[in-house]
DNA sequence: TACTAGCTAAACAATC
DNA sequence: CGATTGTTTAGCTAGT
């Protein structure tokens, strides 16, 4: 009797494997986007630019050094030259007392990629340019910058640097400053479409988020690879180090130039005498809406402990958090590697939450729309649950209505199967699934099943289908078309997390049906007896509903504004779906409820064109024991392979017209 | 209102 | 003998 009963258990953890795969493969994913020369082309591209404008910052220099050393005789009048290197060595970084040599906008400045470092030779050898008037122009260049754009993008700041040289280059230096200008304003064009650009793809790759009313932080992820110390130095080299009015507007600014470190932390670079003041003053600035209390508050700073990926040091007091800050977290290979984490971390999740977000946009407006629709948000919605919860709707309200208005209230449990949320009376209080509405509307049951699979493996929601769907739809799953009891049973709950509860309800549900329905039939067996789908019996007697009952059909079609049937039975599995979406927050795998929302969006019309013969290739595979009255022929055995698809529906409801009166109902009749 | 479909419950028999 | 399987009936509800 029980000889099938080891066929149960193996594989209830197919189902959920999907949605594992998916989130491995994104966790995959986001891991190999923490390497920084694998997944973020952005970011390696922007690495070699800079390793390419710090070469030819080098070359710039070393091309100066060689220039003065010739014209060492007369050094310019009113222009500084270039600070020795024992003046360049404090850096900023090191050097609190003195704001003034962070030129930080300078280094970020080394554009490489128009100008190639022969180009930049060429124009040095040539001498097109002295020391004073490169001063000159840098001063001037910077001051546009100022004027015209006031984000401290590194990229914009190199690309600015880089039209200037340029501009330089190809105007001869006898030229006037006008034209020279007049270039460095093309030049300008040029590069503000490239920032634009530049901009618009770092937002969309969530490297950046600009907020309205803040000024644009740095993108730090530019400087990747280079050493601010050295960069500073080039720039002072290649400036003289005036470029004081560059430094007073973004003194802070420069050191985020310098340095990897994301928003969040301004103290990465602030080695001021760590009083707090200028990390204070630079965090109100960069996080003003969230910093009310710049003493004490931190994003790197929580509850005691320090915030910093992988440190969680506990302090007592914010100073010693501030000094640790400064002395754990400083600029360093360390913190810089981290802080590359930490920022492909973000970026990941960004992406996936703009694309979850325009998903949901997408879903929201979808719903909006049908819900204005008059007839359609009553009936499809509710469609399931009116029935199923019509006799224990009191009981069931509690559980499963907490949601919204447009909740559907029946298949509605919570997704989480604890016992916590889940109760044996909600349970029960799930009542009958009277004309669940792939019967009714004639969907094609498969592929709900396919695509909800872990949902329903999951969550103890009944599934809308009738007794006899199901029992039809486990035997043709099925390898040999043909199943025990016992294997029915397993599929059941195996594949409902809503069957491994009240097993005696629904087990002689299951066996009425399969008694009662002339569609299944009883083949004996060697091992026993197993049941078996007489797919033309089960095609004759579902289309009756509909087709026998235009008033439905026409219901459905102008109720909903879809026209065919579809329409109607998906919208009510969409509603399913997105109510779940929206009211249950915690579910492992809303990506997978969304991607089966869209699959039906995609495949609801492949449903309409196609027949929907899907996964159920079973074709009347039995000898129909007693069946001796199945006398009509299947309108097109292709037909009737698998679940019933709409179209078939559609096509055919004039042939199922005259099979109306079939024998089904004489053969209740002969039983009862 | 009558009819039908579907569900639940239960009684009962046959079989393992 | 108990459990399982299979059949049948009854009652109910919702939809037509």
């Amino acid at each position: 009797m029980m000889q099938e009963s080891g066929t149960e258990a193996t594989s209830n953890g197919s189902a959920s494997q999907n949605g594992a795969s998916g989130e491995a493969a994104a966790r995959d994913g986001r891991l190999k986007s923490n390497t920084p020369s694998v997944e973020v082309s952005a970011g390696d591209l922007m690495h070699l630019q800079q390793q390419q404008a710090l070469q030819v910052a080098r070359q710039i220099l070393h091309q100066q050094q060689q220039q003065q050393q010739q014209q060492q005789q007369q050094p310019p009048s009113g222009v500084l030259k270039s600070p020795k290197a024992s003046e360049k060595a404090p850096i900023s970084q090191v050097d609190p007392p003195a704001p003034a040599p962070h030129v930080p906008v300078s280094v970020a400045m080394m554009t490489p990629q128009v100008i190639t470092p022969q180009q930049m030779q060429q124009i040095l050898q040539q001498q097109v340019l002295s020391p004073q008037q490169l001063q000159v122009l840098l001063q001037q260049q910077q001051a546009l910058m100022l004027q015209q754009v006031r984000s401290r993008y590194h990229r914009l700041h190199r690309l600015y640097v880089c039209v200037l040289i340029r501009g330089f280059g190809f105007v001869p230096p006898q030229q006037q400053v006008s034209a020279q200008q007049l270039a460095f304003q093309q030049q300008l064009l040029q590069v503000q479409q490239l920032q634009h650009q530049h901009l618009l793809n770092l937002q969309r790759q969530g490297l950046l988020s600009i907020q309205p009313g803040q000024p644009a932080l740095p993108l730090h992820s530019l400087t990747q690879g280079m050493i601010p110390a050295e960069l500073q130095q080039l720039w002072k080299e290649v400036t003289g180090g005036h470029v004081k009015d560059e430094n007073h507007s973004s003194s802070q600014t420069s050191l985020d130039l310098s340095s990897p470190v994301p928003p969040k932390n301004p103290l990465l670079n602030q080695h001021t005498p760590s009083n707090g003041q200028y990390m204070a003053h630079s965090l109100k600035r960069e996080s003003s809406t969230v910093d009310d209390h710049p003493q004490h508050s931190h994003p790197l700073y929580g509850h005691g402990v320090c915030k910093w990926p992988g440190c969680e040091a506990v302090f007592d007091d914010f100073q010693s958090f501030l000094k640790h800050l400064n002395n754990e977290h400083a600029l360093d290979d360390r913190s810089t590697a981290q802080c590359r984490v930490q920022m492909q971390v973000v970026q990941q999740l960004e992406l996936q939450l703009a694309k979850d977000k325009e998903r949901l946009q997408a879903m929201m407006t979808h719903l909006h729309v049908k819900s204005t629709e008059p007839k359609a948000t009553p009936q499809p919605l509710n469609l399931v649950s009116n029935a199923t919860l019509s006799k224990t709707a009191p009981e069931a309200s509690p559980q499963s209505l907490p949601q919204t208005p447009t909740t559907p209230t029946a298949p509605l449990t919570p997704l989480t199967q604890g016992p916590s949320v889940i109760t044996p009376n909600s349970l029960h209080s799930v009542g009958p699934m009277r004309r669940r509405y792939s019967e009714k509307y004639n969907m094609p049951i498969s592929p709900d099943i396919a695509q909800n699979k872990e949902f329903y493996m999951n969550a103890e929601v009944r599934p809308p289908f009738t007794y006899a769907s199901l029992i039809r739809q486990a035997i043709l799953e099925s390898p040999e078309k043909q199943l025990t009891l016992n294997e029915i049973y397993n599929w059941f709950t195996r594949m409902f997390a809503y069957f491994r509860r009240n097993a005696a309800t629904w087990k002689n549900a299951v066996r009425h049906n399969l008694s009662l329905h002339k569609c299944f039939v009883r083949v004996e067996n060697v091992k026993g007896a197993v049941w078996t789908v007489d797919e033309i019996e089960f095609q004759k007697r579902r289309p009756q509903k509909i087709s026998g009952s235009p008033a439905l059909v026409k219901n459905i079609q102008t109720s909903l504004g879809y026209g065919p049937a579809l329409s109607a039975a998906f919208q009510v599995r969409l509603a399913k779906h997105l109510t779940l979406f929206l009211h249950i927050s915690v579910y492992p795998t809303l990506n997978s409820l969304a991607n089966a929302i869209r699959e039906e969006l995609n495949g609801a019309m492949d449903h309409g064109n196609s027949n929907g013969s899907d996964s159920s290739p079973g074709r009347s595979p039995l000898p129909a024991t007693h069946h001796i009255n199945v006398k009509e022929e299947p309108l097109d055995p292709e037909e009737h392979e698998g679940p019933l698809s709409l179209v078939t529906t559609a096509n055919h409801s004039p042939d199922f017209d005259h099979n109306r009166d079939y024998e089904d109902d004489q053969g209740n009749d002969d039983m009862q």
